[in-house]
DNA sequence: TTGCGTGCAAAGGTTTTGCATGGCA
DNA sequence: TGCCATGCAAAACCTTTGCACGCAA
């Protein structure tokens, strides 16, 4: 973006009031519509892959064949996080967690991998979906 | 598959060919046409789906808007493993390792996740393109 | 023979691209 | 004014579905 637009701010204040949540681009999309402030699709996908260039934002793969969600990198706060996300359920849990680093660590140690934990989504079964199992 | 059929024994074929690797439905696809054996790309597909619905096979989402990539289930050698893709050169990495076992409980005990470790790729850079990221 | 398997073609959904217009600096 | 940004429509993916024909059991 080399220039400030109407457009370039509202995806931004989107994905700054939903820091905590992965969102598709037509999640963005829907958003701004419905709130009276219509921006293009092409121009939220062209955005969102500036944004993903400089590293502003991350774009994660969409469990299955689903599209892709992108939510804003925010270093300070998503470091020492896992995320966590429900297969049944969808949803996206930042589990604060100094095992994170350990892990990352021993990796790096005895595997010579460097984890890029903020790249790195681990999929399972939430608490309240894994009950809902058991019981079916 | 009810019936063994030329193709479904291909398909197999070529994923047991390439246990330590993930293939896209289009990889599959291709193999078996440049060895002089094709099978439509829509057969590849049914016959992938009805793997992963018996979990013969594991279907795991492209690193980023790509393709889905699939690789056979083989419980006994990858219920230890970690899965480390390296976003750089794009292969994927079998990492025998207690840790993950370690981690998982630490996440089922402390934050109530039941992480389905098949389905989790770990993204990051291998040794070797780390190397050469240094260097630029 | 029965009914699943196959593969072409077409449809579906997501993301990208072409192009003329609009708007920031 | 110059150039990037926008957004419509169309194209380009990947994947699924419809349907007639083929083949295993």
């Amino acid at each position: 973006m080399t220039y400030k637009t109407r457009q370039s701010a509202l995806i931004l204040q989107v994905l700054e009031e939903n820091r905590d949540r992965h969102l598709t681009a037509e999640e963005i999309y829907l958003l701004l519509k419905e709130r009276g402030e219509p921006v293009g699709q092409t121009t939220v996908y062209r955005h969102l892959e500036k944004l993903c260039a400089d590293a502003t934002v991350r774009k994660y793969a969409g469990g299955d064949g689903d599209s892709a969600c992108f939510q804003l990198a925010d270093a300070k706060n998503c470091k020492m996080h896992y995320h966590l996300k429900c297969t049944a359920c969808g949803r996206l849990f930042h589990t604060e967690c100094a095992y994170l680093n350990t892990l990352s660590e021993h990796i790096k140690n005895e595997h010579g991998f460097l984890v890029d934990g903020s790249k790195t989504v681990l999929y399972g079964l939430c608490k309240t979906c894994a009950k809902e199992k058991q019981h079916s």
